[in-house]
RNA sequence: GGGCGUGUAGCUCAAUGGCAGAGCAGUGGCCUUUUAAGCCAUUGGUUGUGGGUUCGAUUCCCUCCACGCUCACCA
């Protein structure tokens, strides 16, 4: 049962009488004729003409501010489109009408009221109101805060800034801050984007399972279900690859999916348990195929979603323009680190050579992890401007073609922009005795009951051994990238709803 | 998981080892073109939780909870 505080308990008490008036505060239809931008643009249209019709408008939307003054007042609400100020006065309306708005009218309020739109004398497009109705009573005050409009800016005073009540209460977020809602908008406009690009190079966007008997295709924790009919114990998936890739089998020669991953890892403000991700896959590709259409990709949505081909983020200036810096991994490694990865075939030597940097690691561990240590604290801070990186040790790289004349090394690349890691892709293997053996070998390198430790995908092997065109794969964590075009620097930022610790009420 | 930090009214924030404050919101009043409307008055608190030190704790110490930053983890 729900505690109301005092706030709380004044608007039900408003409730309370308004019923006993015989009003319902959620009367079953509202009506509508435009809505606050309709109007406004309509109004604007024939402002300066001779002998126009008044506009008559009904509108609706959610009570941000009440200004009373004595017979008259003003207030604002907003719609979804857009806010426009409602002026009510004791001539038009009847003392008793202004009074009642006054007394029962709450800011939270949603509200539908017909005029006629007209300009006050501060300029300011306004609907007169002849008529009003409560279409939704508000019990709990919304933490609106006031704003100023100043040069079109729009100055907020005190609003809810708690990270935690805005993440936990992201309605309320959403209801006070504009700004908040254009993040999400901005998000669908970029998978949009991301959609008709690819639409237009001929991909097919599909959907495959989530729920997995075997996950793959990254190095995660998985989070694990039960089927309880079937008996049988599920994966929520960490990656959409090898099921993409058996639709190349199949027959699709372009593919792809945006969706939920999900991992069973630490959360941090780059990571959240569940995540977007876009994966497509290219028969008859490579890896420089595949460089070049996430440049054109990339652009193509950064020019959808800003208006133009560079953003800023974080306090830097980064362009999109085509084609970004290509750098070798190793020669990108050499410079940042005076170490050539190519002189050191060995775990043990590399981490020899890594003593001299400042550099915190374990000198037990493997090649290609270190590697993976270099590039996360010498490389990738130091790329803002896009940037691929190319050509990855073949032990990361368990699903990656190896290059002709260097079987350690594998044709990877990793798209770097703003210090983060944006994308990675391969000239995907096909070779299904190749690919068995990787996994084997991955099998080894993890200890017994390691979580991150892949299962054998026998059907993925199988759907291979058919036969499999040569193809180039790409993915991106969408969240990352809605992180870039909307300039923030947490994950949670751009979730609706990011994940929070359970809290006890 | 480790380190650092934060938690005070519905919201944003002050303050102090000795009666916990402001602005906004709320309530009552004045006000017929305001827009952070204004003016007058006024309500509102178990200072995240549990314990300890103390004559006295919101303040000092410890436990726990949540959040933030950071490190670890993270193909």
């Amino acid at each position: 049962m729900a505690e109301y505080t005092k706030l709380e308990k004044v608007r039900l008490e408003k409730l309370r009488q308004l019923r006993e008036m015989g009003v319902d505060p959620y009367p079953r239809r509202v009506e509508r004729t435009h809505t606050a931008q309709e109007a406004i643009k309509e109004f604007k249209r024939i402002e300066g003409l001779e002998d126009a019709e008044p506009i008559q408008a009904t509108l609706v939307g959610r009570l941000r501010s009440m200004r009373p003054m004595g017979k008259i007042t003003f207030a604002d609400i907003e719609d979804g489109t857009e806010q426009i100020q409602l002026f009510f006065r004791a001539d038009t309306l009847g003392e008793e009408q202004l009074d009642f708005f006054n007394q029962y009218f709450d800011l939270g309020d949603f509200v539908q009221a017909k005029g006629e739109i007209f300009r006050t004398r501060s300029g300011e497009i306004t609907l007169s109101v002849s008529s009003f109705k409560m279409i939704s009573k508000s019990l709990s005050p919304l933490p609106a805060a006031k704003e100023e409009v100043v040069d079109g800016e729009v100055i907020k005073y005190a609003s809810l800034a708690d990270p935690e009540t805005r993440y936990r209460q992201r309605y309320a977020d959403l209801a006070v801050n504009r700004d908040v809602r254009d993040i999400f908008r901005t998000r669908t406009s970029a998978i949009r984007a991301m959609q008709s690009f690819l639409d237009g190079q001929g991909f097919l966007e599909v959907e495959t399972p989530i729920l997995q008997p075997i996950y793959g295709g990254a190095a995660a924790k998985p989070f694990t279900t039960h089927h309880n009919q079937l008996k049988q114990d599920l994966y929520l998936r960490i990656s959409f690859e090898l099921y993409l890739k058996r639709l190349l089998v199949g027959g699709f020669e372009r593919v792809y999916e945006i969706g939920r991953d999900f991992r069973n890892e630490g959360v941090s403000f780059k990571h959240n348990p569940e995540f977007t991700q876009i994966e497509f896959y290219w028969a008859y590709a490579d890896y420089f195929d595949i460089m070049d259409l996430t440049e054109e990709m990339v652009a193509f949505v950064v020019d959808k979603v800003v208006g133009e081909k560079k953003l800023s983020y974080q306090g830097e200036e980064i362009s999109f323009d085509i084609p970004w810096e290509r750098i070798e991994l190793r020669e990108a490694l050499l410079d940042r680190t005076g170490i050539d990865i190519k002189a050191h075939d060995t775990g043990v030597s590399l981490a020899n050579a890594m003593g001299d940097l400042d550099l915190e690691f374990n000198p037990e561990e493997s090649r290609g992890k270190l590697i993976d240590d270099l590039i996360d604290s010498c490389l990738e801070p130091t790329l803002i401007q896009p940037t691929i990186i190319y050509d990855y040790p073949r032990e990361i790289s368990p699903l990656a073609k190896s290059k002709k004349d260097d079987p350690q090394t594998v044709e990877r690349f990793e798209g770097f922009v703003g210090g983060m890691e944006l994308c990675n892709a391969f000239t995907e293997l096909n070779d299904p005795l190749d690919q068995e053996e990787r996994f084997l070998e991955m099998g080894r390198s993890y200890e017994e009951g390691d979580e991150e430790r892949h299962p054998m995908d026998e059907d993925y092997l199988r759907a291979m051994r058919y036969g499999m065109p040569p193809n180039g794969g790409f993915g991106m964590g969408v969240d990352r990238f809605v992180m870039l075009l909307t300039d923030k620097h947490s994950i949670r930022e751009v979730l609706l709803f990011p994940h929070l610790r359970e809290k006890g009420e």
